[in-house]
DNA sequence: ACTCTGATGTACT
DNA sequence: GTACATCAGAGTA
């Protein structure tokens, strides 16, 4: 399956990819790689209840809980591995994320953004990329930058943040 | 533009 | 008790 990697290589491969939420879309141009290996990824302590869908299939979403306010979407792909979906271009359903992220507020610049935008809560964890209402489209992205990650204090210098130029970043590169 | 801080839940030590 | 893969609002400038 194409979502069976590390997620290294996933990370890039999902930029630029439409990501179809329940009437709601957007164009990923923000993602983040964690690793089994890596100290700042909530796998490499091994299986736990929380981060259970990591292990699980590729394809699939894991979906976590941050600072107890807000939810993340990550797709799982080999085991161990997943991509944090970190900004999306909105594309449809635009009014809905307005209405769920409330008057003048960005829409999608962050993942905890993106997640309430779409509806994305922890019902969602574990739940199979591929239906109507939840799906992912690949598309083959162009030219991306590379950076490093934002928010986390361990591995801070690895360079496993990518992005698409343009105005819909959480942040600069 | 920037830096600081409060809000909140859950999984850790 | 502490640490978070965050966001929004207030303050300074």
């Amino acid at each position: 399956m194409t979502f069976d990697c590390p997620a290294a290589d996933l990370a890039p491969r999902l930029l630029g990819a439409t990501l179809i939420v329940r009437g709601c879309a957007g164009r990923i141009v923000e993602t983040e790689a964690y690793a089994p290996d890596d100290p700042a990824s909530h796998s490499f302590p091994g299986p736990t209840m929380r981060n259970a869908a990591m292990f699980g299939p590729a394809g699939h979403a894991y979906v976590y809980r941050i600072y107890g306010l807000h939810w993340c979407l990550n797709v799982v792909g080999a085991p161990g591995h997943a991509v944090l979906i970190r900004a999306l271009e909105p594309l449809d359903g635009i009014a809905t994320m307005q209405t769920r992220r409330g008057p003048g507020r960005p829409l999608c610049k962050g993942p905890g953004m993106l997640a309430q935008a779409l509806g994305i809560d922890g019902a969602d964890d574990g739940r199979a990329f591929g239906t109507p209402d939840f799906r992912l489209d690949l598309n083959p992205p162009g030219d991306w930058l590379t950076g490093t990650r934002i928010g986390i204090t361990k591995a801070a210098d690895w360079p496993m943040r990518f992005g698409l130029p343009g105005p819909w970043l959480s942040r600069a590169f």
